[in-house]
DNA sequence: TCGAAAAATAAAAACGTTTCGATTTTGAAC
DNA sequence: GTTCAAAATCGAAACGTTTTTATTTTTCGA
């Protein structure tokens, strides 16, 4: 592989000239810059951008590392980084969480190979964050609580967004909700139920037992939850699942026993994941601004890149969607 | 940031001492390599990744290349790359090859800043994969026609998808049936409707005339097709849209008309998105095996950069999946 | 106690760029 | 033909590692 080295040889010039000429920079005579390209073209040249990198130590390079680089979910917040990169010259790369201690994680977060990062993989620790950031690496985390130097948040508001949900199906009339919880450990999942209770005290509404499931947010997951509670004497009047996957997965159970969806419950899920829109009947949920989210904590990024530091943490509010699977209940009926 | 001459310097020993310490080379006594390791940790050393990767003249990154980054429909494929890679010991990043010239697709591609690439991007053209790829710097192209010196290729056989559509509906006793293309130049889509002239023939069936719509694979393609389809005096009896989103928006088209699907007409997509087997009906289409797809890229890729460059394109087979949209038809009504 | 082998450490040369100060070349003005 | 500033080119250091070779220190048998 040719170097500029052997550029500089084979045009019978100095490196240094190599590097200017190839940069079109003019202190270079227009007619020796032709010779150089030309060599270098023969040489079928290829920079290095390895060692340019070193050299400038500046990689115009940005990250986003997500959990599982291949989910459906993250299409939008990708998208929203990496229209705000592109319009600033810098490259977009994603990478996956997966793999511990020595994974692309620690590998991208602590060794230099990027300008800055956003981070939404809940299984990276804070701890790695935390020591990972400094002045010439920002963090931008999404979706976590955390506060440190050079670590700057944005979040979606879950705990309005659960609010939003719960005082939607209270205001339809529906008195007995049951909360559908995620994988014990997510933050997302409590704050929405946060909301959840607000809204209940709000309505002073018979607050329903929190149904504690931990499948961890699965349409296999809400699926055994809905044949469990479809199997009980008497059914909620409505059923908030702290996501989508799982509120499909208890529409497959509810309608494999008969149940109908919304007139003998309704049920409202969160994250307005496409498929909400197409099963039956149409899911009620939450979108979560994503592609907004992305481009802000992008542009968050690039503030601190500038060296702005002083950057507060930005929340962004959530929106309702209504469809068909919530709808008014006869309030006759109500307890 | 602390460098390993700085840990050198405070530790009192040469610098190459404290590399081989850190990589717990044997040939550094331990009592040695413990202060080493404390006063890194102390001046809170961290590697430059960059610089090692530059006197290694090895990244242990693959990277592939999509078209855009954000798409669900590369979920799979990703996960089948990423499994592979992780079981070797490389890292994965993912790109998105928007951005022209000098866009992160050149970047990824010539600058050497990982051991090998994996294309999924039609935008990017055949010239700047070729010129790319040498004995460092393998290339796998998904889904595209292109034989040169290290580039490898998988494909999946869309012709036989196309075919295994057609005669589904054929045996059903469909006759009058209508293929709608996506844009313009897709191989793809092309590959798929040789499948389907070839089942036509095969059943000596008055070979529809090719609709050929040039919108771009989206629902709001197939939706138009679909109004303008349902505005004619006759329909036919089955529509094999070429891919699921157009399939989608036909759905929808029809299902605005009163066009009972499939008792009115039969649609059938490609692709087995997530969402197909939500919408009413539930659509007939054909599953292209993602992850395999790109796990056996990876398994090529590691091949080359094990030095074995004497490999075969790939093939692979797609699957029929049968579901609602399609459905027997009465031969007596047919023509 | 000596000296050689073994163990530990140090020195130096890369890797392929960028960049800055130094040097050479050019050519216009005298 | 000099002179001198401007223009062009060059040389060398640096970026932060790894790795090979050289040097120093330790160990230990005779």
């Amino acid at each position: 592989m040719a170097t500029m080295k052997d550029v500089a040889k084979a045009a019978n010039v100095a490196l240094s000239t190599v590097s200017l000429a190839l940069r079109n920079n003019p202190r270079v005579k227009e007619s020796t810059r032709r010779r150089v390209l030309e060599v270098a073209r023969q040489l079928q040249y290829r920079p290095n951008g390895i060692a340019r990198d070193l050299k400038t130590r500046r990689t115009e390079t940005i990250c986003i590392l997500l959990h599982d680089l291949g989910g459906p979910f993250y299409s939008e917040i990708i998208r929203g980084v990496q229209d705000i990169a592109t319009s600033k010259g810098y490259n977009t790369i994603a990478s996956g969480s997966l793999g511990g201690r020595n994974g692309s994680a620690v590998r991208l977060l602590s060794e230099r190979r990027v300008d800055g990062v956003i981070v939404l993989a809940p299984d990276v620790d804070d701890e790695t964050i935390v020591t990972a950031a400094g002045p010439d690496l920002p963090v931008i985390v999404l979706d976590r609580e955390l506060t440190a130097d050079y670590v700057y948040s944005v979040r979606v508001d879950n705990e309005q967004g659960g609010y939003q949900v719960t005082k939607h199906l209270l205001e339809l009339g529906h008195r007995r909700i049951v909360f559908i919880s995620g994988p014990a450990d997510t933050l997302d999942s409590e704050l929405r139920y946060r909301g959840y209770v607000k809204a209940m005290k709000e309505f002073s509404a018979p607050e329903s037992k929190r149904f504690d499931y931990m499948g961890g947010f699965t349409e296999e997951g809400g699926y055994v939850v809905g044949k469990v509670m479809s199997a009980q004497p008497i059914l909620p009047d409505a059923v908030f699942a702290s996501n989508d996957e799982m509120a499909i997965g208890l529409l497959k159970a509810f309608s494999e026993k008969g149940i109908r969806v919304p007139d003998d419950v309704a049920i409202v899920g969160f994250d307005n994941i496409r498929i909400a829109e197409y099963v039956q009947p149409p899911l009620t949920t939450v979108r979560q601004p994503m592609y907004e989210m992305g481009s802000v904590a992008a542009q968050l990024l690039f503030q601190a890149l500038a060296g702005n530091f002083e950057l507060q943490p930005v929340r962004l509010a959530t929106e309702l969607v209504v469809r068909q699977s919530s709808q008014r209940r006869d309030t006759s009926v109500t307890a």
